[in-house]
DNA sequence: GATAAGATGTTA
DNA sequence: AACATCTTATCA
């Protein structure tokens, strides 16, 4: 029930990505709320040659190096958009991108970035939303704290650059993981 | 099961 | 030309 403020998305980019496990991403459509625990998330940063930022501040990487706890939704393959949340003090660059979402009520299909996006309705116009407020129509709230053994950490996925860093997260034994 | 290819538009 | 994806087809 409570939103979680800004100081939590101030910190490093994969303490976060780690603690955004277990919270939930609530969605308001016209009065209509949707909403998922996050189960799976990677950390991108700015010294990371696989994150937007890496090659500077581009017209699209910007919102990367804003303040924390706004979101970060790009469009890709001409399909889809990817939703991250936007870490680190302002001016410094990164981001968590949420890969998947165990579904709550009627929402379905949320087992990877492009589809949770689909469904939850989330498009560029969400670009640098404050996720912090109720009146973006998007925000994040605490969930309950996970024990260490119940993350796994891995290799991210769908890169080719920096393939062999371990910063992926997902709750162990959860069945809407992505790419299984 | 695995692997390959196609859809599709923005970015640099 | 590549891309932080997903679906469908074509093997085995």
């Amino acid at each position: 029930m409570s939103i979680i403020e800004r100081k939590f998305y101030n910190r490093s980019t994969l303490i976060v990505a780690r603690e955004l496990l277990g919270c939930k991403l609530v969605r308001n459509i016209d009065g209509e709320i949707i909403q998922g625990i996050i189960i799976e998330t990677e950390a991108y940063t700015q010294e990371d040659p696989a994150c937007h930022a890496f090659k500077g501040k581009t017209l699209r990487a910007s919102t990367l190096f804003k303040k924390p706890g706004i979101s970060y939704v790009y469009f890709i393959y001409g399909m889809y958009y990817c939703f991250n949340v936007v870490t680190e003090p302002e001016g410094r660059a990164g981001a968590v991108l949420i890969r998947a979402l165990q579904p709550f009520g009627k929402l379905n299909n949320t087992n990877g970035p492009g589809k949770l996006c689909r469904e939850m309705k989330i498009t560029k116009e969400l670009n640098e939303a404050d996720l912090t407020r109720m009146d973006s129509g998007l925000w994040i709230e605490k969930g309950e704290s996970l024990a260490e053994n119940n993350v796994i950490v891995t290799s991210r996925i769908g890169i080719k650059l920096a393939v062999d860093y371990p910063w992926r997260f997902y709750i162990k034994n959860n069945p809407h993981v992505s790419r299984k």
